[in-house]
DNA sequence: TTAAGTGTACTAGATGACATAGTACACATA
DNA sequence: TATGTGTACTATGTCATCTAGTACACTTAA
């Protein structure tokens, strides 16, 4: 389901937050669907628990996720996701907007740049 | 010129790196034009040389600026940077590209959102 | 030639984020 | 009641970052 890359410098707890995301996203998960136990899911990776906890209090605090104590972690509604979603990469484009801007790079140099790519790929 | 945010997790270091780049991006510091030394600038900002150094050699890294031993550090010319920089964005542009099209975020809204929002500033 | 300013390369230590290890407690369910 | 679950806590080790200090090679101006 998940797995862990030594090899990258980024932080245990963000991978497995960053792979989740991709998952539940990609529907892979899907709405109220029950995800690994904290305890479990550390055993399988061989790590520790408290490191699942991390990641999952992360992935709980932007919402991909909720927590029912004593039951378990499940992925939030669909429709919530999509949305959250949506905010994250507004916000992405938009600082790259600003960086553009900030450059002197044509914000029309960035429009042209998606449109062919978006053409490209029909 | 520039100033260091304690409040700030961003390592001092990156955060020179980021200032830097910014006044050089902006014109703010002119081709060939000298940067502070590196026991100048530590002495300012009441930090470490070390940390001073180690930002100056990632921007040289990044080729915004260049080094020449015994004299200091120098701005890189211009028709150079303004390449690095919009290489830079457009990796981010695609970058941000790809996160759109593994959620199901349709292209076209970025496309839409950046036109607005170029339209919107005249 | 000499002194001052410059980049660069070390070693040694402090601090904080990250991760591990272990324990304990509260809650839900079969 | 037993098991599985989330959650909280302390202690410890590792590593990146930063500080502190020293040393050396180079450039420039006196």
């Amino acid at each position: 389901m998940v797995w862990i890359d030594i090899k990258d410098s980024t932080p245990i707890y963000e991978q497995i937050v960053n792979q989740f995301k991709n998952l539940i996203v990609r529907g892979a998960l899907s709405t109220d669907e029950k995800i690994p136990s904290v305890r479990n899911l550390a055993m399988e990776l061989s790590i520790n628990p408290n490191t699942i906890q991390k990641a999952y209090a992360e992935l709980e605090r932007q919402g991909y996720i909720y927590t029912v104590k004593g039951r378990g972690n499940f992925v939030s509604p669909r429709e919530e996701l999509m949305e959250i979603k949506k905010s994250e990469i507004m916000e992405h484009i938009e600082a790259v907007a600003v960086e553009a801007e900030k450059s002197g790079v044509d914000i029309n140099h960035l429009i042209d740049y998606l449109r062919s790519r978006n053409k490209s790929e029909d």
